[in-house]
DNA sequence: GAATAGCCGATCTATTTAGTCGGGTATTAC
DNA sequence: GTAATACCCGACTAAATAGATCGGCTATTC
């Protein structure tokens, strides 16, 4: 599991495109001007999504691309799977020596490591990125109500 | 917070050290070897990892690297951030008009999950990454015992 | 049939990664 | 006190990747 720019380009965009899910199919353009990501990159990125069938596409005037399946059912492991390709993390693919070395046990540590980062972002859903901040947001303003509670009489503000 | 061969780099060497803990100070020579990692690479590494206090030197022959505190009180962020140093994830940091556009909440989107995964990788400590894999081995045995077992009479087998 | 917007591949540049080199300096052993 | 070890440091370089650019194609709509 790799986590780059090219990752996070991939991530922010399927963000835009589930916010949006609504308005029909967005342009490439829309998000290349929304988020600052070249137009060729983002078409880039977009091949491989499609590839891995995170994303349709809908050609022709009014076209673009819209989300394949509800955003609650796109993780984020599989946005990152399918532009980040992964490279093998142990050095020891090869070495003959290495199966039963200490060398090997670190990279097995690592692996494991790596399988449980793989792993936390397998239950992230697009969904319930957009609705943790819908959640944030309002105890936001329910913070804010009390902040105005506290001018009020000392009896009620704990209530 | 990325995630490279960089950071996975600093993570494998730092277990080295965690797993040698007790053969008193490790020669970069010794995990360059163990690891395949480039001897000078290791160097600029651990510079790092020193500046961030996580390891501490002991110059001389015979000397090396240690763990500058116990395997349980160092975590897998502090190691990225401090060989990973980390760019600003936002494109609209000059923007204005973004502040409170919808560019600015994909952005805020993403950051959310940015800390999350931050938050996720504060909480693995080596010690852990450690303890875990000799639990799964354990539990490896205890699993090859039981299938032996099964060749025994099948009322002892669930028993 | 013109405009839109996805599709595709080749190419190019800047940055980052990973490694190299050539020096140091502190410490230990002889 | 001198030789060996191994950290320390900065500058440099080759290779890989990121990100952008260009040019042309195809499907769809009006």
């Amino acid at each position: 599991m790799r986590l780059t720019a090219k990752g996070r380009y991939a991530v922010t965009a399927m963000l835009d495109l589930a916010v949006n899910e609504d308005n029909g199919p967005i342009s490439l353009a829309d998000i290349s001007e929304r988020q600052g990501i070249s137009l060729s990159y983002l078409e880039q990125l977009f091949a491989k999504l499609r590839r891995s069938e995170l994303v349709k596409s809908v050609r022709g005037p009014g076209g673009g691309y819209q989300l394949s399946r509800n955003a609650s059912s796109i993780f984020v492991a599989q946005i990152v799977d399918s532009v980040d390709e992964l490279v093998d993390a142990t050095r020891c693919a090869g070495k003959a020596n290495c199966n039963h070395g200490e060398t090997c046990l670190t990279h097995e540590l690592w692996s494991d490591l790596s399988s449980q980062i793989h792993q936390f972002l397998s239950d992230i859903d697009l969904a319930s990125i957009i609705a943790k901040r819908e959640v944030r947001e309002r105890a936001a303003r329910q913070h804010l109500k009390r902040d105005d509670v506290i001018r009020m009489p000392a009896e009620e503000v704990e209530a």
